[in-house]
DNA sequence: GTAAAATTTGAAGTACACTTCAAGTCAAGG
DNA sequence: CCTTGACTTGAAGTGTACTTCAAATTTTAC
């Protein structure tokens, strides 16, 4: 298994060495080995940056990513922990799906009713959405 | 119609009078007028505020919430503007969704096979879902 | 009339996720 | 051997969306 340096880490993922830099530094990825203090990664690094990248944009902070890996690294906690911690990652998942659809929805009821004032838009198509908006327009309204 | 202080505002609309003040500092609610230098505001604040907290929730950034906003001069076709943004966003959104997806799947499969090592679980179930993976896969391949 | 509560301003601080910089070290090619 | 490019580190800078602070002023309540 061959050894690759930083820059040929980033190349190959296409993440800047800046980027692997501080997420060791911060601890999500494991700290590398060191030729003469230069970084040398075997390619296992790309499915650590792989699944940083997936969990991101499925919208987890690096320090909730951070908590997930732990769950995985059996020298830490035993698989059942990370088992817990997966099904607890999967509810919150579920959270984000659902958060987004709502998003959508709200976006294309407002396309489809083809309305000129985005007020009018978001008003109709928004409230199910919005709690702080029904509490000030139900205290409006009574003037 | 009655003015309002920030305060009362800031209690109906259930957001702070920090963020009513940053919101007016950029430009994102119009300068209100004054009262011996206090704002005073009338009901039509709580729908600017519920919007701008609605295009939140939709993804939008602030800087393109006012975008939207000011789509609304007459000059710039204002449906059409708000339509195209929205179209844009809903891609976003979809794209979110499926990494989501993904992030969902990636978890049921690591917890279905009861794999005790994240590179197991990586490699098996993350790969369908990363580009940056795949290029970087088929770039080390020929090598 | 006075004390407490609310509001004002600009400036600085916060959190997240990085990037950029400076200044030095290391490695590879001619 | 020497230059060039890659890499090292810690520190500071960036952008987003606010929050917090300080010190002064205004309003409200008693």
């Amino acid at each position: 298994m061959q050894e690759l340096s930083i820059g040929a880490v980033a190349r190959q993922a296409g993440v800047p060495t800046s980027t692997i830099r501080y997420y060791e530094r911060i601890g999500l990825l494991p700290r590398s080995k060191r030729v003469n203090k230069h970084r040398r990664f075997d390619s296992s690094v790309f499915g650590w940056l792989a699944l940083i990248d997936i969990a991101q944009k499925a919208g987890f902070t690096l320090a909730e990513i951070q908590v997930l890996f732990q769950g995985f690294d059996p020298q830490v906690t035993p698989a059942e922990r990370w088992q817990t911690m997966a099904r607890q990652k999967l509810i919150e998942i579920d959270t984000l799906i659902a958060r987004a659809e709502g998003m959508k929805q709200m976006l294309e009821n407002g396309l489809r009713c083809g309305c000129l004032r985005i007020e009018d838009c978001v008003a109709i198509s928004a409230a199910p959405y919005n709690s702080r908006m029904d509490e000030a327009k139900s205290r409006s309204e009574n003037e």
